[in-house]
DNA sequence: CGATGAATTGACCGATGTCAAGTGGCGTGG
DNA sequence: CCACGCCACTTGACATCGGTCAATTCATCG
């Protein structure tokens, strides 16, 4: 697992989009490697923003804590995808922590080194502000999605969201290669464990996904879609 | 009430802060005057983000609307604040549309114009940047709440950050100074006219604030915050 | 002074959260 | 390798917040 090998994730990430080969190795020169445990947190919220990360093997999950101690699972990444990209502005906290749901490694450049590198290269400042428009609008679709949806329709998307961003199809269908328990969905649309495992069940009786140990596999993905817009079925 | 006037909006607004005076006003001169009547629009969801505006004069207000048709109010903008930063970037769609509550005034520069002055003065992308950042964390605050609060402390917080936004304190109390219905209430906090009432009335009869035609007089503000933290009082 | 739209209030009910008991797969330690 | 124990999950019963429908009152404007 030499350094080199890592060259394809930079090459393809949002953030250093459109800067030369060579510049993509400088950059993944500057990069410190930074792994997390089982559990370990990356980032912890209300911290400096200090360094901007890209993921490289595991999954890790955003987690916005509130006052009260509630904590919300905000979204999910993957190899391949970046957070802390508000590091590249300086002052600024972490709006999230981040927790490796399993053992992860990952790409780390601090804060003024970034700022270096947008100084030569202003086109990742662009990037920058590209992702965080992008971030943005998911989160408002998101928020419109609360205010409107029932609790199954939200399920149904959040699931639909997860496949795509990270499905890998079996022989028997699609499965999220990441596991993920009913209380993980359970935060990530807003409910309750036993609310999640009600609709879940009803949903494996129609034969539309399978509930399996930690994950979910999907059979019928259209279906899901379905029932995503459906009000209730 | 002639062009010149406009300066101080621009020299306190947040994208052109800290470049010199006479950028400033070489930034107004750039600026198209753009009205909108009552209910009129000022930008259209899912149109090309070409425009970035800032209200001088007037309110109004931000909605996202969904593929189903139903509409969530997003926030209100008061004269100073700016909107359709997402201009900045080429190739962009609005993510929302914004809609004059009462007739208004607004300063408004092109995309390509605005291309050009961040390429002259990249403290503005790096401002620009900033903007979206700040809208971000507010717009996950307001997603954890939305998940964890109950309506009459989501309604409560939503009062209370009106009040810090466009408050007008009078002798009778604190008094915001834009024209807001029950049903925009509503919309506001992801709940229907009725609830709103209810909780209006109910907090009228413990003497916190005073419903009125369209407006909210808030005469404890203080109670507002600690209804806004409290499970159910 | 009437018309219109906003706001209040009541009755009803359904979607979900809460509490609690029971089941079963997985990993650890003997 | 087996057994125990733990943790994830399932399922049921029940309470309740808040949405829906509808009737009525009230403020503003022509």
């Amino acid at each position: 697992m030499s350094r080199s090998s890592f060259l394809p994730i930079i090459t393809q990430s949002p953030v250093f989009q459109g800067v030369s080969l060579p510049t993509h190795q400088r950059i993944l020169s500057f990069a410190q490697i930074v792994e997390a445990d089982q559990q370990g947190f990356l980032i912890r919220q209300g911290y400096p923003a200090t360094t901007l990360y890209i993921l490289v093997h595991g999954h890790a999950r955003l987690l916005h804590l509130a006052h009260d101690g509630s904590q919300v699972l905000v979204r999910f990444v993957g190899p391949g995808q970046e957070f802390g990209v508000i590091a590249l502005l300086s002052g600024f906290e972490y709006p999230v922590s981040v927790q490796a749901v399993e053992a992860c490694v990952t790409l780390a450049w601090q804060g003024e080194l970034l700022a270096q590198l947008v100084e030569e290269y202003p086109l990742i400042g662009f990037n920058a502000l590209r992702a965080m428009a992008l971030q943005n609008q998911e989160l408002l679709d998101r928020y419109q999605e609360l205010l409107t949806e029932h609790v199954a329709q939200r399920l149904a998307q959040a699931l639909s969201r997860l496949t795509e961003q990270m499905g890998h199809t079996t022989p028997d269908g699609t499965l999220v290669d990441c596991p993920i328990s009913r209380e993980d969905l359970a935060e990530y649309v807003g409910t309750t464990l036993p609310t999640v495992s009600r609709i879940l069940s009803q949903w494996e009786r129609c034969g539309v996904v399978v509930a399996k140990w930690k994950s979910v596999l999907i059979l019928r993905p259209q279906d899901l879609e379905r029932l995503a817009t459906q009000p209730q079925p």
